[in-house]
DNA sequence: AAAGTTGTTTTGTCTACGTCAAAATTGGCA
DNA sequence: TGCCAATTTTGACGTAGACAAAACAACTTT
């Protein structure tokens, strides 16, 4: 699904326009920012490892920083600056070898380049709200939006109408390089709360199935997990919520020290599908055959490779189904 | 989305080793315990970087981590507790060319060295009750329990009396080895529960000070967060919460376009020191001074090492006080 | 065409050891 | 005892090479 690139184009007008203390050249008034900074710095604010700067350095040619008295690197705010678009298009599937010598303008023409042809999707007003909120850093406004919407068409609707949509076209932006980290932090955490305020006064009935929820390692987008938390508390199951990343040994030791009647993963987009077919793979052999598995979120990459005996929930609006069907076959 | 890579090659080391099934927890059938981790997962544990961790081998003969078939550390569990042991001491003041020799016995000595005569402080039946949900699993038992003492001593007195104790007891625990992650996930998401739940059903104004909390890249402990955040909302304050891991200039933007008067920063016990110092340094000079900087958590362990400009909250109850100086400051 | 299988790059992490400034400790002296 | 200088101690940073795992490309098979 994409977003109508009319919408996105607008919105990335209007944060060049207005608003946004356009970061990255214009820093917050008054400061006399130092040139250059130490590899650690540059760790912390890139993500890239000390490790990773070096080989670069010595393979690529770049980044190249300059050395201080004490012949230690110091890195120029602008290498920096390249240094963390380089870093998000990697996390787009670019690789380093091939993006690290671009311009900067074959930079950002990558970043534009997935938007050609291909289905899209209108963003309705309703929603595009929303982004707007986002983008001009209008938290509580968002929150209250948000909480209104639930109020208005209910939990379920909620989620798949509301929310789902926005986290696509949340992460469309953020794939352009068209958002700020903070603001997808600002935007994340709202959501949040708002979905954990709704699960909380869903009336929880000790009723089956019994569900226990997680993410593998390395899995970090807790998002997915409170939205299918969010469908099957909907549904009457009874949700455990491991928050995420949890090591498939615990997953086990949990699922069975809770008497879990299933299991249910969250997997994002960016997950490699290798490494979940795999740990679904260990996490099938390791798990009593009673209790059931379910995959959910990016499971269209995943596609039919899923192991035996793994469930996929190709949509939220499946739960339902699933749920239903658990309780026919448990009935029986 | 944005995801920190040094946090994602930890996880995927995490995964690697799943954790080990204490004696206690009835393991299902048939799976095997690693003995052993990796380099960077012993980080992870300990907060001792990879670069300390090879350099106390060298010099001190500890750590003496066996080698894997491709010759890379393998450190024994024995010997990463006697690593957590030992980065405890330091962090009470100890060197580590003193320690890193001692018996296990004088270690332990050691530990108990600041408890006079001792007095080795019980914890009492009504937190030993919650840790006792948590060993034996009784989530919603946890979580009903957890909410009513909300109710009866009041947000604030359960944050500094309730959970600030909870956590130090969970954490030594984990220490010790003596819990799986699974638990500690399953404590931590409870919490998190009722403290959210909590935190909303507090009247919001739209008062000063406006608050943006978060933590620095690397750091995944999200409950000091909300702890805060609990306490400052009793203040009055006007919070606004990143989540974790916001690089240092996200951090600076989100602070400027939300009007921030405070930045709140939260640091666990295994946070590097030297990290936070770096850290704390970069944004106060990158920030700018009418926004003040409060950091809390280890902030023991930061002690006097802290930069000029940053505030430390020794204790929730700080908090308080902390905001009563910031309005009188602001009122003169 | 879609799905395996193989061989070839690419890439990040690890090893090892050297250097050095800042912090902590010690010793000397008022 | 208190203070300043000399002396350890300590961890961050520097270099460079090795190598497994992942990603890719070029096939073959269904």
């Amino acid at each position: 699904m994409f977003v109508n690139q009319n919408v996105l184009d607008k919105m990335m007008e209007q944060k060049a326009e207005n608003r946004v203390p356009e970061a990255r050249t214009a820093a917050p008034a008054g400061l006399s920012e130092p040139h250059s900074m130490g590899i650690g710095a540059v760790e912390r604010d890139t993500g890239l490892s000390k490790d990773t700067l070096r080989v670069w350095e010595r393979r690529y040619g770049f980044p190249n920083p300059e050395r201080d008295a004490f012949g230690e690197r110091a890195y120029p705010r602008e290498q920096v600056e390249r240094l963390r678009t380089i870093k998000r298009l990697m996390d787009n599937g670019h690789r380093p070898g091939k993006i690290m010598q671009l311009s900067l303008d074959a930079l950002k023409a990558l970043s534009h380049e997935g938007e050609v042809g291909g289905t899209r999707v209108e963003l309705p007003d309703s929603l595009a709200r929303f982004v707007h909120m986002v983008r001009s850093h209008h938290v509580d406004e968002l929150r209250r939006a948000l909480g209104q919407e639930v109020v208005r068409n209910g939990l379920g609707r909620f989620v798949s109408e509301v929310v789902a949509p926005l986290n696509v076209a949340i992460g469309e932006l953020w794939l352009q390089g068209a958002l700020e980290v903070f603001e997808e932090h600002l935007y994340t955490e709202s959501l949040q709360v708002v979905l954990r305020n709704a699960i909380a006064n869903v009336p929880q009935s000790p009723a089956a199935p019994r569900v226990l929820l997680t993410t593998f390692p390395n899995e970090q987008h807790g998002l997915g997990l409170l939205m299918a938390e969010a469908m099957l508390v909907l549904e009457g199951a009874h949700c455990i919520s491991l928050g995420i990343e949890t090591p498939v040994w615990d997953i086990v030791l949990g699922a069975t020290s809770q008497s879990a009647d299933i299991v249910a993963l969250s997997f994002s987009l960016a997950y490699p599908a290798a490494q979940a077919v795999d740990g679904l793979a260990e996490l099938r052999r390791s798990l009593p055959a009673q209790i059931e598995i379910w995959a959910g979120g990016g499971t269209e990459v995943l596609g039919r490779r899923l192991p035996e005996g793994v469930r996929a929930m190709t949509s939220l609006a499946a739960v339902h189904e699933g749920v239903k069907a658990w309780r026919a076959r448990r009935a029986s």
